[in-house]
DNA sequence: AGCTTGTATCGAAGTTTGTCGATGCAAGCT
DNA sequence: AGCTTGCATCGACAAACTTCGATACAAGCT
C-alpha cells in the first residue's frame, strides 16, 4: 500500500487539503538545528537578553553562574545557528540578534498551528 | 507598552530601553525543554504530519528509515513536552497535535523578534 | 617592551541523547 | 485457549552535549 497518497481528503471538503506540505526532510533538519540550539535555558536566556538590545559580552557573563568559556561556549552555537551575531569593538565583543532566523521559526509554528 | 526599568546599573545612556522582562530561570527552562523536543529532524517531521491531522501510529512508523521503538521515543518526548497526546483505540493508537504549547512558544519567538 | 583585562579556543570529565534488538503488554483473531 | 499484530518498554552502546580549568589571542595600558 502506497503511503504517499496519506490524506484521504476526506470530509476536509471545502478548503484546506493538506495544509502544509509534510516538511521534507532537509528543511526539517534545517529548522531542528535551531531549534536545538534554543533547547537549553542558559541559551534561551542569553537570546532574550541579546534580543532586547546589542549587549557587550562582559555584561552577559556575570548574570550567569557559569564560567566564562562556558558562556562563549553557548554564545558560539547561538550563533552558529544564525540567531545572533558579534562584532568586535576595540577590548570588547558585542552581540545582537537576527530576527530571520526567529521568522522562519516562527513560520513553522504557526502552520503547524493552523493545521492543528 | 510599559517598559519597566529592570536596566543594569550600567549607563545604558539616555532611554534605558530592556523592552520585555529578560525571562527568568523558570520560564526559560520550561520554554528550553519544548525548544529540545523540537530540536530533532525527526520529531519536527513527526509533528508536522501529527499536526496536520489525527495520526494512526502505523501511519508513522513507515515514513521513516527507523526502527518502530526509535519511533515510539521519539512520540514519546514529543507528548511529555506537551506538544502531543494520544489515545488508544482498539488495536490502533492515535496521535494529535495540542496547539497551546506550539502557542507558547510562537509567544516567546515575537516577544524576542519585536524587541530585537 | 612588559603587564593587565576581555574573550575565544583547547582538551577532558561526566551526563544526556539517538538508535537498535529483544522483550512485554494489549487487543483482535481463529 | 492459542496465535498474530500493533505499540511500548528495557538494556545497551556510540555519539553528542554541557561544563570546567588551562591556555591562547587581542587590545589597551604603563
Amino acid at each position: 500500500m502506497s503511503k504517499q497518497d496519506l490524506a484521504p481528503a476526506a470530509s476536509a471538503g471545502c478548503c484546506a487539503p493538506v495544509a502544509a506540505a509534510p516538511l521534507d526532510e532537509e528543511r526539517a533538519t534545517g529548522l531542528a538545528a535551531v531549534f536545538k540550539a534554543l533547547g537549553d535555558p542558559v541559551r534561551l536566556r542569553l537570546l532574550s537578553m541579546i534580543a532586547a538590545r546589542e549587549v557587550c559580552v562582559c555584561e552577559l557573563t556575570p548574570a550567569f553562574d557559569l564560567s566564562q568559556p562556558t558562556i562563549s561556549h553557548h554564545l558560539k552555537l547561538l550563533r552558529q545557528a544564525g540567531l545572533i551575531d558579534c562584532e568586535r569593538r576595540g577590548t570588547w565583543v558585542y552581540y545582537w540578534a537576527l530576527p530571520d532566523a526567529l521568522d522562519r521559526l516562527v513560520g513553522f509554528l504557526t502552520a503547524a498551528r493552523a493545521d492543528a
